[in-house]
Formats: structure tokens, sequence, C-alpha cells
DNA sequence: TAATTCTTTCAGAAGTATCTAAAAGATAGC
DNA sequence: GCTATCTTTTAGATACTTCTGAAAGAATTA
């Protein structure tokens, strides 16, 4: 009866990389994403090869991408030269790394670019009078633009620290389900989470670099 | 001086729409988009054609996408033929509806996926005793990815309908800024923003359509 | 009904992204 | 150094998206 457990593995990988799409993220990405996370142990590349019929390089160059976004680490056996790879298993974790790769990559951006723009219509002296109302109103809009990225920032980062138990605190006190007060149970997840996925160097794509010694 | 006012909306009309590319978008909708999110009136076709150089097909096309995603609503000014498209102006809203649907579109296949996939994995019987542990682990797996989706959902729900200041009691409750009541403030927020946005008529993009009428 | 004005659809062009297979690059052991 | 084993890069092929321009479709007025 273990094809009823592949199988199933099988449908969350077709699923998942399906939607990989939406995300930005490409199909194969995604299910090698998938694959390492339904398989709960490392892989090499000709396991995922295998797996899901992709050639070599495509492997290798997703493998590439899911490592930068540090959703995936290469792991190494003892008298096997080959490289093995393993994804993160603490769901809140994983998903965390999503989120600040992505606001790094997405939100930050957006968010410099409306400061510059607010700096650029600062200035109201020489302008006419029936234009200050429209300069105002873009004001307005850019502030509350800038307030909601910069709040939701913040919001994730809370989240993420403090996991699902803070949530469903967030969630019971919000909703008034009860009189909640602050416990401690989520404290040790903490410390786990917050590795300094931000310090990662950065690799540069262009650059004819050398292959990652192991150490 | 209206230039800087310009200029100013032309940086993030651009900026957007590179942005659009990460979020699944393509670049001309983010574009229509960011134009009718600063222009802060309702445009025509003409319009956005003349300030994005984009063809009249293609306005055309990615305006219907924006009123799909319910970000766009079309409007009509007395004694004129032509239609004018307007965007939400609220920023919180607007967000509200791209969560949802994307919720809709995205997040709730993939759990449906996992729910099924839990169903094939639910049977032990006739599986050998040391591949229980893989299936037990495998189904623990499942488990927590889809707590974790359902949490997060149930979060930008309550997120999106408190708005900003239930975030920013949130916020001081986890940090410990300070003891926090819930406060009423927000209530008036919540009304405007329930508007059923998943009652809209489903639209079939492959239908010989008939054109909308004007009602 | 015909003319006018405006919008949508669609076939093919243009532009991107992704994939493969083959060559080049690394490392370890002999 | 040479060979074996494994990984990365790359050029070109394939597949997918997006865009345009032209034709068809709709509503309105005469």
């Amino acid at each position: 009866m273990g094809a009823a457990l592949d199988e199933s593995k099988a449908l969350l990988v077709r699923r998942w990389g399906e939607m990989g799409g939406y995300w930005g993220i490409s199909r194969t990405m995604a299910e090698i994403h998938a694959l390492l996370f339904v398989s709960g142990r490392p892989l090499c590349m000709d396991d995922i090869m295998a797996q899901l019929h992709v050639s070599r390089g495509n492997t290798s160059m997703n493998l590439r991408g899911l490592v930068d976004w540090g959703l995936v680490q290469r792991v190494h056996k003892l008298g096997d030269r080959k490289e093995y790879f393993q994804i993160d298993t603490d769901v809140w974790h994983m998903f965390g790394t999503i989120m600040r790769e992505r606001r790094r990559r997405e939100v930050e951006p957006i968010v410099a670019t409306i400061g510059r723009c607010r700096e650029m219509v600062a200035d109201v002296d020489g302008v006419a009078e029936d234009e200050k109302r429209e300069l105002r109103e873009f004001r307005r809009r850019l502030d509350e633009l800038r307030n909601f990225l910069t709040t939701m920032g913040a919001l994730f980062e809370l989240v993420l620290k403090f996991g699902s138990e803070g949530i469903a605190q967030f969630s019971s006190l919000l909703t008034g389900t009860g009189a909640v007060t602050r416990r401690e149970t989520t404290e040790q997840r903490t410390s786990r989470n917050a590795t300094k996925r931000s310090e990662r160097p950065a690799r540069k794509k262009s650059t004819k670099s050398k292959r990652n010694p192991r150490q």
C-alpha cells in the first residue's frame, strides 16, 4: 500500500508546481521545492531528475535558485561525493523565509520609490492655487500607500516571529472570543526563527564564480 | 511647477509596473492600475492609451482584467458615451480585494488538494510497520501545511477587516508596548470593507459574451 | 435602418521565459 | 599529472505571454 503514499505525494507536487506560476516562481522550481517537502529526506540531483523528468541543467539551475532564496540547504553524506539537497521542515519558518525575501525584493524597492516620489512633490512654492489641491491629494495617497506597506511589513515580521500560537491569540483577541493575556509559550520558537537569513552572501550570478568549496 | 507632479506620477507608474511582474500581473496591467491610482480621477481608454503608449486592444484587455479582479470600476459621465475607469481610492480596501482574490485563486485550490492528499493516506491498514513511520510523518507535514494556510487566511481576513488601527493594537500587544484593550474606533471601516466582492458575476472568457449592458 | 461612436475580440507578430543537451568546470583520489 | 565523478554554464530550441492592428460587435442617435 505504499502506492497510495506515492500517489498522494505526486499529487501535491503537481498542484504545488501549478501554483508556483502564480507566485512568480517557475513550475519546475516549485515542483522541486514540493518534492523535497514531501520526501522528508535530502535528495540528490539524480533523484530529482528521475522523479520529475527534468534535465540535469534545469535541475541545477533551479536548485541554485532555491538555495538563493534560502529555502533549500546543501548537505553532504560521508563517503559520498554527491551533493544532497534538503528543505526546511518547519512550515512557519519556511514561509518566514519566503516573506522576508519577497519583501526585500519586491516591497522595499517600491517603498524606496514612493519616498523619492514624495520628495519630488514636497515643494509647494510657485504652484498655482488650483494645482495645490491636486498636489496635496497626491501626497496624501503616497503617504497612505507607504504607510500601508510598512505596516504590513511590520505585521509580517511580528507574525512570523511569534508563530501560530501568537496568531491564535491575536485572532481570539480581535474577535473577542475571550480575554487573552500574553502567554510565554511561543518564546522557544522565536530564537529558532531568528536565524539571520539576511546575511547570506549575495551570490553574483554573472560572475564566473568558483564552485562552492565544501568546508 | 506641475512638471514635478507629472514626473513624480510617471516614476511611480513605471516602478509599479516593473513590480507587477513579480506579482504575476502583466506590466501593462500594473501600469494601468498605477496610472488610475496616481491620477485620482476616472480615465477613459484614450487617456490611458495616450499616457502609457499601448494599443487599444491591449488597454481593453487589461482593463477587463482589472475589473475582473475587482480593482477597477466602470463609471459613466452624463452626456458622454465613453466609458471611464476608476480605482478604489482606499489603499486598505484595495489590498483587501487583492488578498481575497489571490486567496480564492491560489490558496484555496492548494488547500483543497492537501485535503485530498490527506484522505489518500488516511488508511493505515495493510501497511508494513516500517512504512507506517513514513506515512505518519507525511501526514504530520500535510496537517502542518494546511494549518498554516488556513491560519494565515484567517489572519488576513481579520487584519483587513480591522484596518490599520487594529494592526497597531496587535503590534503593541505582541511587543508589549502597553496594555491595550479593544477600542471601537475601527468599526466604521468594517462595514465599508465588507462589500461582497465574491458575488461578482463570474465572467466566462471563452464565451462569445454579449457586451455588458449599461444599466 | 443607416451612420456614428465607442469597445471587444482575435490572428499573427514580437518578446520572454524555460528547457535540453552538450561542453566546460571542479574536486578527489590515484 | 591523469582519471573518474559530479556540477555548472551556455547556445540554441521550444513553449508561453503579451502586444498590435484590423475587423467585428454594440449601443446610440438620426
